[in-house]
DNA sequence: ATGCAAATGCAACTCATTTGCATTTAGAAC
DNA sequence: GTTCTAAATGCAAATGAGTTGCATTTGCAT
């Protein structure tokens, strides 16, 4: 059984038709994949070889994630702190993640902990909005929880 | 001193002794404790009278903003789907919102979705990460919901 | 193998935010 | 009130993430 051609991982996130599977999506699906954490455009481009960053074009890196998120193989997020966007491979269910203040390092959360049993919720009193009281349709959430690590904790 | 020349209402948030109390200061004060959601350095500067913006520059705001954030006077935040960063008031007790996908309306939430009796939460499980099984220390924490409002729903 | 729409590389651009520096000003000390 | 000085401001230039136009290349369907 030859799996030597075969780099790519079985994709935890079908790739879509009618996009091209070319090499530089190819590397950049690859380095989402062996990623422990989301990444910036920036990240995923500095996780090349410097023989790949010379033929690929950053540009290329942000059209490429743009066309993962629109086709809903990545989820987009930005975090506090910091200004750049960050992209993570939607793979079988969310995370959330308790961010350092300090030493800014992010952990992920064991469980979610918020249950949203129905795909409804309330969200206007009267009187913060023009929309009376009325329901959202909710797809998705992000949670996250800032304070400090054990680490950082000590050091005060 | 008279009380009646004094525009500002009485702060939700003091003032912290050692900041020069400018007029560029109290107005950008002012407009955030007007504001009935968060602004954008950008959006604190539109809503200055014409006269005013003439006499006062983008990059004051940009830094009273800042000195704001460092004295613990707003909050600094992202959202999803906007570059820029917004800053609102710390005023008693936090908000969270529900954020449109499609017209990006704001919906401010009734209630905080997350109650966290404890101030610290179970944050690893393990595998995920070289803590091991650790404590957090959560100061605080954001959440949005995702989705789309009634009008946007009818509108599919 | 061929053709073409999709994808890429490159460079120039936008736009939010930051920074250096000369000038002004709040507020404490007289 | 006047003086003094560090802090704050205005301005303009710089930065840096992200985008875009266009000529060229390349998957991939035929």
């Amino acid at each position: 059984m030859k799996k030597d051609k075969e780099q790519v991982k079985a994709p935890a996130v079908e790739y879509p038709a009618g996009l091209k599977w070319t090499k530089q999506r190819k590397r950049v699906y690859q380095i989402l994949n062996d990623a422990t954490e989301p990444l910036s455009a920036a990240q995923v481009y500095a996780r090349m070889e410097p023989a790949e960053q010379e033929q690929y074009a950053i540009s290329t890196i942000y059209r490429i994630l743009a066309a993962f998120e629109e086709n809903q193989m990545v989820e987009k997020t930005t975090w506090m702190g910091e200004g750049t966007v960050v992209y993570e491979l939607r793979r079988s269910g969310h995370v959330h993640y308790a961010v350092c203040l300090d030493c800014h390092k992010r952990i992920p959360l064991e469980h979610c902990p918020l249950h949203m049993g129905g795909a409804h919720v309330h969200v206007a009193d009267g009187k913060h909005s023009e929309l009376g009281t009325e329901d959202f349709e909710v797809v998705s959430h992000k949670i996250e929880l800032y304070g400090y690590c054990k680490e950082c904790k000590a050091k005060h």
